[in-house]
DNA sequence: GCGGTTTGATTGGCGAGTCAATCGACTCGT
DNA sequence: ACGAGTCGATTGACTCGCCAATCAAACCGC
C-alpha cells in the first residue's frame, strides 16, 4: 500500500515525501485552489504523472498531509487526558503542541487550518470526524477537572473545549495573516495568555461573591 | 450606481437583491468554490447574463455580500464601544449580536465564516482590514476595561480581543457543522457561557492567592 | 527482461465571463 | 390618446482558457 525503499533504500529519496513536502509550500503560498498540481510537480522536481502514481487525486495529497498532523495532535492530547497532573498543565501542554507545531512549520499549520479545518464545507467534511474527536479529547480533559472541583460545571465540558481551540486557532490565524508578531517569545507569551485567560474563566470561584 | 426602482416600483422586485439572496442560499450549499455562476442564477430564477449586469464578476457577489453583513457588525462593535456600561455588558451585546446573526440567517453567517473570514487565503485577504476592524474594536473595549481595573492587564487587550472572537467563531462553526445543537436556548445560553468563560478568565483577581 | 518507477504530452470537460439580440417601461411630440 | 424612439434590464448561446486526470512509452534496478 504505502510506496518507499523496501528495497531502494540509499540514494534514492522518498519521492513520495518529496511530493508531499512540496505540496505544503505551494498549498501554504498559493492555496488549494489557487495552486494547479503542475505546480506541485514542479516545486518537488518531478514529473506531472508522478503526483497521480502516489496519489489518486489532488483531493489526496491535501487529505494525507491532514491526516499525518491531525493524528499527532490527537495522540497528543489523550497523552495529556491519560496523565496524572493539574489541568492547567494539561491544557497548557495541548495549547503548546498546537503552537510549536506552528512554530516549527508554519506552512503545514496554515494549510491544515486554512484549507481543512475551516473549509469543512469542501474538505473537513471528510475530516469531521478526526476534528471532532480533537474537541472530544479537550472535553473530557476539561469534565475531568470538573468532576474533581477544580472547574465550574456550569460551563460545559463540551463549550470549554470549542472555547479553548477556537482561541487558540483565532491566535495562529493572527499569525497565518500577520496580525500578529511571532518571535519565540510571542508564541511563549500567547501559550500563556490563552491558557491563562479560559482556565481562568473556567475555574471554580472561591466563596468570594460581591 | 445603486440600482433602481426610483419609478419603477411597485411589482418590480429588485433583481440585484434576488440574486444576492439566492447566492446566499447556494454558495451555503455547495460552497463558493462549489457553485457555478448558473446555480445562483437557476436559484433566482434569472438568466445567467443578468448576474453579469448587477456584478462583475463571482468573487463581487461574495465580496457584497460579506461587506453588507461585515459593516453592521462594525457598527455594533463601535456602539458598544461608545456605550457607558461595565465591560461584561458590552462584550455580551457583542457576542449577542453574532449569535443572533446566526440564529436569525444561519446560511449567509455561513457564508461570511466559511467562505470569507475564514478563507483568508483567498477572498479575506481583501477584506482583512474589514476583519481586523472587528478585532480592534474588541480590543478598544477590553482596554478601557482594563484602564478603569475590571481587567487584568497581563493579558493584552489584542490577544483578549483574539480570543474572544475566536471562540465565538467557533461556536458558530459548531452549529454550522451539527456538532452542537441549534435551539433558541441553546443560543442564550451560549451568549452566557462564552461571555462568563471570556471575561471570567479577563477580569482582575481580587488579591486572593493561594 | 521483468516489475516497479518516472516521464510529460494529450485529452476531456467544465465553467467564468462575453455579447448580440430582445424586451418592456417610460418619454415626448403630435 | 397614440405611436415612434430611447435606454436600461434581461436573456441565454457561445467562446475560450484552464486544469485535473489519463496513458503509453521510457527508464531504471535487480
Amino acid at each position: 500500500m504505502s510506496p518507499k525503499k523496501t528495497t531502494k533504500a540509499a540514494t534514492a529519496v522518498d519521492k513520495r515525501r518529496v511530493i508531499l513536502d512540496a505540496a505544503i509550500r505551494v498549498f501554504a503560498r498559493d492555496g488549494f485552489h489557487g495552486c494547479r498540481v503542475s505546480d506541485i510537480a514542479n516545486e518537488a522536481n518531478v514529473a506531472y504523472g508522478l503526483v497521480y502514481h502516489y496519489f489518486s487525486s489532488k483531493d489526496e495529497v491535501l487529505d494525507t498531509l491532514f491526516s499525518e498532523r491531525w493524528t499527532l495532535l490527537l495522540a497528543a492530547i489523550e497523552q495529556e487526558d491519560a496523565r496524572e497532573a493539574p489541568v492547567r498543565e494539561k491544557l497548557r501542554a495541548v495549547a503548546s503542541f498546537i503552537i510549536d507545531s506552528y512554530s516549527n512549520d508554519p506552512d503545514l499549520m496554515k494549510v491544515i487550518i486554512v484549507e481543512v479545518t475551516r473549509a469543512a464545507n469542501t474538505f473537513g467534511r471528510a475530516h469531521l470526524a478526526e476534528i471532532r474527536r480533537a474537541y472530544q479529547g479537550i472535553a473530557t480533559i476539561v469534565e475531568s477537572a470538573q468532576r474533581e472541583g477544580t472547574f465550574r460545571e456550569d460551563v460545559s465540558a463540551e463549550f470549554a473545549s470549542l472555547f479553548f481551540y477556537g482561541a487558540i486557532e483565532q491566535l495562529l490565524t493572527g499569525w497565518i495573516f500577520d496580525e500578529i508578531p511571532k518571535s519565540r517569545e510571542e508564541f511563549e507569551h500567547a501559550k500563556d495568555m490563552v491558557v491563562e485567560t479560559v482556565c481562568g474563566g473556567l475555574e471554580a470561584r472561591m466563596p468570594e461573591h460581591a
